[in-house]
DNA sequence: TCTGGGGTCCTAGGACCC
DNA sequence: TCTGGGGTCCTAGGACCC
């Protein structure tokens, strides 16, 4: 069996954990730059604001239906997750952290015992240690324990926020109740498609033949397929090492000028860097990539990327943001306003392992100058010290409804009066 | 006026090689 | 008039997840 833990409107109930003032009242998280809402309590959900909603549109409803609203405050909530997984963790030898509100645990041989029970266990845990609600769901699939996860959230009060899904009859059940656009890797365009072909329900889809699924939906489709069906087919990931790392960004204005766009280009390259040296890896390729407003279909449209290779592996920000502006380079056209961008950098291998060239000119002493760089920003502050290709001013995101760093900064630590 | 960020995997088509 | 087969690498894009 498969165990599904998935933490209940995960950044909304982090913000209510330290303001229990807040409980039975509407809270939306928004994400970077304020743009869009992608969290919402229960009662927010109830008021109709959709996951996605653009913070701009709803600013009416959020004024006159008192919703709470807080800027995305990421090391709270990657704080908040590591305890949840910490505790979760004990509750099976194999893992799996699907992502920062969610987990799945592999549960072979525990045939002996009563899965509903020690599902409730676990809620209780999480729930009395950290604040945070989760949800729990037993299967023999991972695509099922998803399932009975959103069974266990759905209905509340019958399953007291754990569900077993146990046997054939209630799998069908559950299939037949479930929603094809709601299944796990069913995404819009699919739905569309199999809604089409009179598909309305994960039962339908299951019933499907595997020449339609392989040619319509790849092997992905098929897989998926088997594992809804009860035959274990997607198996737990292994504590995955990245395989890419990202820095991306919108701008609030579009910007037309190389230079500002090379400014940026150049700070999300150093932010790539740090991540690399944070995690002892170097990176032997790099891509980046520019784009217009999409949003705008009165505006000339542009979107371009380019990988290119190093000559060597390397984690220094002087060497990444030089092969980062090169890159820029290559795919920049002027005429367009840019309204994104952002650099990823892959094949990475470890810090250590660095493979010694002869004929290349990487510059021994820059780990050196790293080092020293990443302590004086830590003891500082981020971007103290910086390249002179970065911003002159850190471009400020905008966050005006940041809550305290709860948990992560000394000087954000709640104060009790006695 | 304002519309996120960070990931994964898969496939198609062109260039190029032998 | 008729014009191969098999492979790799790269770019771009699609689709999905949270």
């Amino acid at each position: 069996m498969y165990a599904l833990i998935d933490c209940n409107n995960f950044y909304a109930s982090c913000e209510r954990v330290f303001r229990p003032d807040l409980n039975g009242r509407p809270i939306v998280v928004l994400s970077n730059n304020d743009g869009c809402v992608i969290a919402r309590s229960n009662e927010a959900k109830d008021l109709g604001i959709p996951m996605g909603a653009p913070a701009f549109e709803y600013q009416e409803l959020f004024d006159k239906q008192n919703v709470l609203v807080f800027s995305a405050n990421f090391p709270l909530y990657g704080d908040m997750s590591n305890r949840v997984m910490a505790i979760l963790s004990e509750y099976s030898p194999e893992v799996e952290i699907y992502s920062i509100d969610e987990c799945f645990l592999k549960l072979d041989g525990f045939g002996m015992f009563d899965l509903w029970e020690y599902g409730l266990q676990m809620r209780a845990k999480v729930l009395k240690s950290t604040g945070i609600p989760v949800s729990v769901g037993f299967a023999p699939t991972k695509a099922l324990a998803k399932l009975a996860n959103r069974i266990a959230k759905k209905f509340p009060d019958r399953t007291k926020g754990v569900y077993n899904m146990a046997t054939s009859e209630l799998r069908d059940k559950a299939l037949k109740w479930l929603k094809i656009e709601d299944v796990w890797g069913i995404g819009r365009r699919h739905a569309l498609r199999l809604n089409a072909r009179g598909v309305k329900s994960a039962f339908d889809f299951t019933q499907l033949n595997d020449e339609w699924i392989k040619k319509n939906m790849a092997i992905v489709g098929l897989r998926l397929k088997r594992d809804l069906c009860g035959i274990r087919t997607l198996d737990l990931e292994e504590t995955k090492s990245k395989k890419n790392i990202a820095t991306t960004r919108s701008f609030s204005n579009n910007i037309v000028d190389f230079e500002q766009l090379r400014e940026r280009v150049s700070s999300y390259a150093v932010s790539c860097s740090e991540k690399l040296r944070k995690q002892k890896s170097c990176c032997k390729e790099l891509s980046i990539f520019i784009l217009t407003n999409r949003h705008r279909a009165d505006q000339a449209q542009y979107s371009r990327s380019i990988r290119i290779k190093l000559p060597f592996a390397t984690n220094s920000s002087i060497e990444i943001t030089k092969y980062a502006i090169v890159a820029l380079k290559r795919i920049f056209r002027s005429g367009y306003g840019y309204k994104k961008a952002g650099v990823i950098v892959g094949d990475f291998v470890p810090e250590e392992a660095e493979q010694l060239s002869l004929f290349t000119d990487k510059n021994p002493r820059h780990s050196a100058l790293m080092h020293a760089l990443d302590n004086m920003n830590k003891k500082y502050g981020k971007n103290t010290v910086r390249l002179s290709v970065q911003e002159k001013r850190m471009w400020k995101m905008r966050q005006e409804k940041l809550s305290p760093h709860y948990t992560t900064d000394l000087n954000d630590i709640i104060t009790i009066r006695v």
